[in-house]
RNA sequence: GCGGAUGUGGCGAAAUUGGUAGACGCAAUAGACUUAGGAUCUAUCGCCGCGAGGCAUGGGGGUUCGAGUCCCUCCAUCCGCACCA
């Protein structure tokens, strides 16, 4: 009987569904499990071999898990508003609605090929009015919270009413606002005050508090996509998706106040198992940094000039302040001479792009003619004006002390501005000395001291004259919240006299209008703003942006279906956080933190009873395409080989890895591909053709993408599964290669044949040998740890070693085989389950238990081994084979050569090398 | 520049805590079975050497009875951040 696994695949997916076997109960006795991958964005071009990676691993996991006696949730759908739909309806004038549903039955269908132990019945798609009904309400809870500094929690507005109406805000000052409230100077007012204010005025002043918020502030417009992105969604000064340019723009938004949580979602960090190079990638993100805010005097004015910096120690050797071009104390120091420069200078600043500005960092600037005054000892200090200080950090302008930081040392050589040395013999006057093991010098009531202690110093001086004070600084901004978009979630908001005021709750969803064209509305307005009922109940016309939806997904599932809550919190109890996140490195600064924020938020709500969503999370790597290369000769078309191509001039060119075998090229396929290569002539080497390689991303562009389902087709769902996780570790980048893939196939073959010889099934009720037994829980053992561990590959190698030991002991035994099928269905569930159907099992394997291994059968009688006491061979003794640590250490101790040999003593060490010798160390 | 990771045969890679380096697989070579191809099976397969043996985990140094693994240093590649005061 052979191997056909074209059928046993298609007959098991439909067994699976007809019988439900991935349905999974909300609440159950049993523990729980929670595995979940980072669910796709459905685009146009389908799922490509590099997508399942991640899939696959989680599948094994989940399987794995389930056979360990866990309830298992494992949940899939789609993270479906977005950009790209929009864009596609605008080029081709299908609604993105229509595109989305076709993209995602695309998906469905090849996911389904693989064989996944997805539970369906839990699907969610964030574009489904059921689902955004309640990232609406969720917006809605934020909207009507603020974050409460004292308590560190996010607290419903009305306990904000009523202290704002008790006491006005003395004891909580409107959060540092970038934006401007009219007739309002200060960021404090009494509860005398408050009271007295209209509706209006209160709602202005209640939205610098909500958690999400809407204001006027600095963007990053694209023009090409007509939108605002998020600072993540920006890359190198362009944007993540078509890598437009993107502008500062200053534009009424809509914002998540994250920077309120930086310090939790820092600390929060420590509590999960994420790797080091993502949390890095989060820290760094948010940015955080200790240190001081002076405030400096300007010189005949009453000008002052607040700076940051974590470096206040080094107040000595401030030679000279910058302050950022943007600053709007610069018109008011700059002086009549130097009037000139300083607006040439900001004129130039203007015009250079972001993309410029970071792309050659020059060192440039203008003297403002102003002056500020030391604190202490009252000297002048120039100012300056420079790109380098960014309006949008800390204060927006610095204190330069040349001798400590490499960029006001350069500035200050370029400039020639005298520079204090303040750290003594250590500083060279060549470059500036960053390090904090140093001792201060020329520095008043520093000198001598290290600088941890310098700094406490300073900052109490200053608090005592008021002018300074400790401060805590984050990079990280409050996050741009709408986009002037149409494929997304409307939000729930209708504008009145100026003011936002949420729908209620029994109107969402909101549903999104049905439109005829997705052109931009009026005045930087999204498409929604061309709707007359859209604009008649003056609803807001912006939308959310892609990662609203996916912020919270991982809760629905718990509970996918209920109308009334987005989850029962009965679920959300029982299913709490998720145990296993898997996806890829791209979302780590954006999709983790929101959705982070978000479960903080949520949790300091009540709404359920955790506060970090993911306990674990597993990066994939990328599989990348191997592309294959022809190489044509220049100005004719005629391709030559590889190997020739040095004695010709040729342009390079991809063909695609379809049509070449190996390195191969199928020419009969190249010259019907194209038709300018129809009439093409080859220039061969020993009668073929061959494909220069490179490895390149796996896109369309490159013809070096490979479809899952050709690989399923060929080799089988499970040979795909064991294949792509045999390339490598999981978490590696790699790229795509297709030779190996016939090594797991035959695998399967053989592991087919345990079963079948030439006369049917062939395996026996008899008992197993041990040595057979060793072989079945060597194996038992090797995959529970290696499947633990995430290392999936050398699981796959050790079914292999078993499968042909097993072969090799012409073992066809029931004891042996049943056990292996079960270890094996999470790698190759299809075989495993028919396998086990053949074996007289009539439920499925997936309910089987895990077999429990047994360490007795790994031993085996004694035999004698060469012994060596520190590196030097002695002579034999009896020892067990494969016996545990201390029971090789009781033989040896227990053996008159050893202790003749140690004299008696006991030995440091011993050490048992598998299965040739004992090692001992006196 | 800063941060993170990686470096082992012709190739993908193994080697829990320092303990037979190269498991497993691909490719390759020889052979068996086949009219042939495919499939399957057997053997070889890091480098040098006829051999005994020697040399090998990016380079150099160190700790140790023993180092791919730990420490120092240099080099290369990949990823992330990038004037963050």
């Amino acid at each position: 009987m052979e191997y056909n696994f074209r059928d046993i695949e298609k007959k098991w997916q439909q067994a699976w569904i007809d019988n439900k076997v991935y349905q999974v109960p909300s609440l159950s006795d049993k523990p729980k499990y929670y595995v979940l991958d980072m669910f796709p964005y459905p685009s146009g071009s389908g799922l490509h071999v590099g997508h399942p990676l991640g899939y696959i691993a989680s599948d094994i996991f989940a399987r794995y898990k389930r056979l360990k006696g866990f309830n298992v949730l494992h949940p899939m759908g789609y993270d479906a508003f977005g950009l790209p739909a929009e864009q596609y309806a605008i080029e081709h004038g299908v609604h993105p609605a229509v595109s989305t549903e076709k993209n995602i039955s695309t998906f469905r269908k090849q996911l389904d090929n693989i064989g996944f132990c997805y539970d369906w019945s839990r699907e969610i798609r964030t574009s489904d009015p059921k689902y955004y009904k309640w990232t609406q309400w969720i917006f809605l809870q934020l909207f009507n919270s603020w974050y409460n500094r004292k308590t560190a929690k996010t607290e419903p507005i009305a306990t904000l009413l009523a202290i704002l109406e008790g006491e006005g805000n003395q004891n909580h000052p409107i959060p540092d606002s970038q934006f401007q409230i009219e007739g309002l100077t200060s960021l404090t007012f009494t509860a005398e005050q408050w009271n007295k204010w209209d509706e209006q005025t209160r709602q202005i002043i209640l939205m610098e508090y909500r958690v999400a918020y809407c204001g006027y502030g600095e963007v990053n417009w694209c023009e090409a996509l007509g939108t605002v992105l998020a600072n993540d969604e920006v890359v190198n000064g362009v944007s993540e998706r078509g890598g437009y340019p993107v502008v500062k723009k200053k534009l009424r938004q809509w914002y998540l106040r994250i920077t309120e949580y930086a310090d939790r979602l820092l600390e929060g960090l420590q509590r999960v198992d994420f790797s080091d190079a993502m949390k890095d990638m989060q820290g760094n993100w948010i940015g955080k940094s200790t240190g001081a805010e002076i405030r400096f005097s300007v010189q005949n004015s009453s000008e002052v000039i607040d700076v940051y910096t974590t470096r206040p120690d080094t107040i000595f050797g401030a030679d000279f302040m910058v302050v950022a071009p943007e600053h709007e104390v610069v018109v008011k120091i700059i002086t009549g001479e130097q009037r000139t420069e300083v607006e040439e200078y900001v004129a130039y600043v203007k015009s250079r792009s972001e993309r410029e500005r970071m792309m050659e960092k020059k060192i440039s600037g203008a003297f403002t003619g102003a002056y500020a005054v030391h604190p202490f000892t009252g000297r002048p200090i120039p100012i300056w004006i420079s790109e380098y200080v960014l309006a949008g950090y800390g204060t927006g302008a610095i204190m330069a002390v040349p001798s400590g930081d490499e960029r006001d040392h350069k500035f200050a050589q370029y400039f020639n501005i005298p520079i204090t040395n303040i750290f003594g013999d250590l500083y060279t006057g060549e470059e500036a000395l960053m390090s904090k093991d140093v001792v201060l010098y020329n520095s008043d009531f520093l000198n001598g001291m290290h600088p941890e202690r310098a700094i406490n110093l300073v900052v109490d001086r200053l608090e005592q004259m008021g002018i300074g004070r400790a401060k805590v600084n984050f990079k990280m901004r409050d996050a741009a919240f709408s986009r002037q978009r149409y494929w997304g979630e409307p939000f729930p908001i209708m504008w009145k006299g100026g003011v936002a005021y949420p729908l209620d709750e029994k109107e969402l969803p909101l549903e999104l209008p049905f439109v005829e064209s997705y052109k931009p509305g009026p005045e930087g307005e999204g498409p929604l703003a061309n709707i007359p009922e859209w604009t008649e109940r003056q609803l807001e016309t912006n939308t959310m942006p892609g990662y609203a939806g996916s912020s919270w997904y991982f809760l629905r599932y718990m509970d996918p279906h209920n109308e009334e809550a987005f989850c029962d919190q009965r679920f959300s109890n029982y299913w709490g956080q998720v145990d296993l996140y898997v996806g890829g490195t791209e979302h780590a600064v954006g999709h983790l933190l929101y959705s982070r924020m978000w479960t903080k938020a949520l949790y300091d709500l009540g709404h359920i009873s955790f506060d970090e969503p993911y306990k674990r999370l597993l990066n994939q790597g990328k599989i990348g395409g191997d592309s294959r290369l022809v190489y044509r000769v220049k100005g004719g078309n005629t391709f030559v080989s590889a190997g020739l191509k040095d004695g010709y001039d040729t342009d390079e060119l991809h063909a695609d890895v379809n049509m070449v075998n190996g390195l191969e090229l199928d020419i009969e396929a190249f010259k019907q591909w194209r038709p300018d290569y129809a009439g093409a002539e080859f220039i061969l080497e020993d009668g073929k053709y061959i494909c220069g390689t490179r490895l390149e991303k796996m896109g369309k562009r490159y013809f070096n993408v490979v479809n899952p389902d050709d690989v399923v087709e060929r080799y089988g769902a499970d040979t795909f599964r064991m294949y792509e996780m045999f390339l490598g570790p999981v978490e590696q980048d790699k790229p795509w290669d297709t030779k190996g893939i016939e090594g797991v196939h035959r695998f399967l073959k053989k592991l087919w044949r345990l079963f079948f010889g030439d006369a049917g099934l062939q395996v026996t009720g008899e008992k197993a040998t041990p040595e057979e037994l060793k072989v079945l829980h060597k194996t038992i053992r090797k995959i529970e740890e290696d499947t633990e561990r995430f290392s999936f590959n050398t699981s796959v190698s050790a079914f292999m070693v078993c499968v042909n030991e097993l072969t090799d002991l012409k073992c066809t035994k029931r004891e042996v085989l049943e056990p292996l099928l079960i270890i094996l269905s999470p790698y190759a569930p299809h075989v495993s389950e028919e396998l086990w159907h053949q074996l007289g099992n009539t439920t499925t394997v997936l309910d089987a238990p895990f077999p429990k291994f047994e360490p007795a059968y790994l031993v085996e009688s004694s035999k004698e081994y060469p012994i060596s006491i520190n590196g030097k061979m002695r002579t034999q003794i009896d020892i067990a084979l494969d016996a545990t640590q201390q029971q090789v250490e009781a033989i040896v101790l227990a053996n008159p050569v050893v202790q003749r040999w140690t004299e008696g003593k006991p030995p440091k060490k011993i050490i048992f090398v598998k299965g040739k010798m004992v090692n001992v160390v006196v």
